[in-house]
DNA sequence: TTTACATATTGACAATTCCCGAAATGTATG
DNA sequence: CATACATTTCGGGAATTGTCAATATGTAAA
């Protein structure tokens, strides 16, 4: 497992950013049930849909996707699709790494 | 001991600035000597002045005293003047407490 | 005090990031 | 297939960052 240290960084210096990833480590608490409309039930695990993210961020949906996609691509979130919705989540395993990076490497 | 994560990741997300705090874990592995004709032998904590940072970042002056100041201004650096020397070194407490909010809050 | 040197600040321009609205794509449903 | 909706991609203007050369400041030495 190896992270991209300027990736990760540049992905966290933004609050909204910083808060999605935030928001993610509760999503019942942050943000409505997930996955009402789904016809077969599917685990989700803890993801959560564009729309619900970007009316928590206030901001556009098309800004709001592209920070996922930021995140997503420093490793930070992982994504899933089921039927119309995209559901993101907290890739554990990079935040982790980060964690041990910064505390034996930086 | 709070520490501004935004602010933090910026400084972070340049390579250069990144390798500085590295290069600044061991300065007599990764620089010359340092305070060899200050008239008064004063304790330098490790600190490493400009010139010789700039040497090894081959980056102009100014560039590299931009990125010390911006490393400094997110509590990552400290600075002491000796003489016609400014010697930067790493802040230990705001790394530590980054990794403990990376590990934590993250 | 004149000079020389280390560092910091300023001004400029290119590159990147922020953020939006518009358009495109994917997917389910009538 | 036609429509509706969730999301992504595209194009753009404003703001920020990267980087330099030129200038200014601070300090020591001649």
């Amino acid at each position: 497992m190896d992270i991209d240290m300027i990736e990760i960084s540049k992905a966290l210096s933004n609050e909204t950013r910083l808060n999605i990833l935030k928001w993610l480590k509760s999503p019942e608490e942050n943000f409505p049930p997930q996955g009402g409309c789904l016809s077969e039930p599917v685990d989700l695990k803890g993801g959560v849909c564009v729309s619900s993210i970007q009316a928590k961020a206030n901001l556009s949906p098309s800004t709001v996707s592209n920070y996922l996609d930021t995140l997503q691509r420093a490793g930070l979130l992982l994504s899933e699709r089921h039927g119309k919705w995209t559901y993101y989540r907290r890739n554990e395993e990079t935040i982790k790494a980060l964690a041990k990076f910064v505390k034996k490497e930086l």
